[in-house]
DNA sequence: CATGAATGAGAATTCATTCAT
DNA sequence: TATGAATGAATTCTCATTCAT
């Protein structure tokens, strides 16, 4: 499946791939089947695997355009020197992929992780994103913040917080009113909340 | 499948119901087949229908189990005066549940939510669930936490911390070291940051 | 597949089989599907299932069955102090089953042999059939017959004779007239002629 | 297919019969798909019906040619006076083309026979082959040989010696000792043991 | 002459489910 | 109550073949 595509190939394998994403994460990916996709854009089951080798090799290409976007996203922000702001910039932009790629997202960060033999994820870009968020959470570590965590605490605690606001977002749980934009209320609490949830109790 | 059940029954319908848990958590929900529900419990294929509409209901059955056991877990919780000790608790009883039942929990909240048309959602518990949280939260907020934020906001974050950790967990997604007790060491992250990922930044 | 049959249930998988090898001989092992087996016995697909677990068990049974056939009529007959009528004994024995059963046969002796890794064929029977074969070759040589012949030169030759006779026959390449009995004719050849192509040139 | 073909034509059927001739032998008729072909010689699968008719065309040429090559390759002796010894260099040029091209020679000689109405192979070469067997099995049997035998007979039991070692080796039936070139060994047994497995039992 | 696009038919299985007994 | 038998519909995927260009 690697071949030299034309133009008009590429743009039929997109429009697979954006059906199979849509249906994937409309239905969940194994209530769909490949006859489904090929339905949905008017193809007979069997010219779908001209364009794509397997339902296999559809969720890894979407994966991997997933974390290629996100990387993207992540990387066009200049590193503030201020370490909290920077690792903040990295939140909105990953929620912001979050949100306008739910599909992608779901497909990316819920589904069990395969990892290899040697220890790694096979899916090109994933390993670069955490990595990414990583480096942010070690520099904001050795500018004082996070008092008393290891990397792998902070880190935890921040992907997870910007995590868990998307995959209760996605599975359709912000506790929002009906009728305001879920999407543009959801931001807002990134940058208003992300790493300040304090709750300064007497202990 | 709302007759009314005998002793025997019921018992009976637990049992398979235990099964399909088992299974589920241990192969994903689409790998299991009613078959091998069936072969578990040494009853045949035809007969589960007797005690279980379809596979539907029996995932519904499931998941409605589910909030009742972290109602359970919630509910025997004494209410600590100091709001925030006592939505901390509550986090860790929550998170408790989901490393104790995680297969549970991703039927529970990985899902999409169904919503009737009243707003609410139709799974016995689910409210309830949330509704413990959401006074929690409220209590805390009139105690003067949480400063600047709405219930719903305050809630939303305590909650998205909580289940971005275990989501992450579930999914196999816990950078820690391999070899380390995963589940431990999650639900040792809990008490020590929940609700204080304070980052200080100059700004 | 072992599970413990009814009689039903064997009969019903007898039934299948004979389907089977009776397609297979007729329109050649990969163009006969499992759709083609079960709707020569009136059975849906699926059904065939119960009682046969793939195609591959399925032919690994009939070649199973064969050889056993095989081997119980090669093994009643007496050993004849005579090497050499032994020998034939055992071709007219072998060619019998080979015209009685010749779509056994064809599974049996005419589909590339698969050799396991230590060097045995891993259908049971099939070694006990050729050892038998092998062992009155060898009485016959140490009885002075096959001048200059190894064993395996001897038990090729000889197998290979009855084999071609038979190979020729299933094909339907007996060059006797139509309308007699070819079976008849054919099994008259082998105790004629077995081991007495005799052409004695003047060289 | 009859058009009459420029000798460009020609040649690139050419190209398409070998291509599918190795392929053939090389993963058995069934596991080779016109586009493997077509991928073969670097043409559209589409090309390919240009210069083929369908694939049982393909078949039926391939089958055509290894009757010619035979047919060729057993002309090419010279007609010894001693009837046994030109039997005998048939016999042999027959074996060598069988070892040579036991590709050809499995589609040409373990397919079942196809008989047109008029009781003659419909398959250009067959008859003519068996045809130069038959005329030097008459002239043995005129000079003495074979006795008892009608010319039948003895056609059938010559041929079926020599078509039963192919039969076993293209199946790999050869019992000899792994290592050793096969296709030699079996050679050398036809010049040694053709027409001469004698057993002289005392009866 | 040549090909990319396209497909209907079919391959081996599996599954949830029903029904007669 | 319980089950074995049975199946329609679905799954992923391949293939021979046609046709418009």
């Amino acid at each position: 499946m690697k071949k030299d595509w034309t133009p008009e190939q590429t743009e039929k394998r997109r429009l697979i791939l954006d059906a199979a994403r849509e249906l994937f994460s409309k239905e969940g990916v194994s209530n769909v089947s490949m006859r489904r996709i090929a339905a949905k854009v008017n193809y007979s089951p069997a010219l779908i695997y001209r364009y794509v080798k397997n339902k296999e090799e559809l969720l890894d290409q979407l994966r991997t355009e997933g974390y290629q976007i996100l990387l993207n996203r992540m990387s066009r922000l200049e590193v503030d020197p201020d370490p909290i702001k920077y690792l903040t910039d990295l939140a909105v932009e990953y929620s912001g992929f979050g949100v306008d790629y739910w599909e992608y997202y779901d497909l990316m960060f819920h589904m069990p992780i395969q990892i290899s033999e040697d220890g790694t994820v096979p899916v090109k870009g994933y390993e670069a994103v955490l990595g990414m968020v990583r480096n942010a959470v070690e520099q904001a570590i050795k500018a004082g913040h996070f008092a008393g965590c290891s990397v792998d605490e902070a880190m935890f605690m921040s992907w997870s917080q910007i995590h868990g606001l998307l995959s209760l977002y996605i599975s359709g749980r912000t506790p929002f009113h009906i009728g305001e934009d879920r999407a543009k209320v959801m931001l807002q609490e990134i940058p208003r909340h992300f790493l300040r949830i304090v709750a300064t109790g007497k202990k």
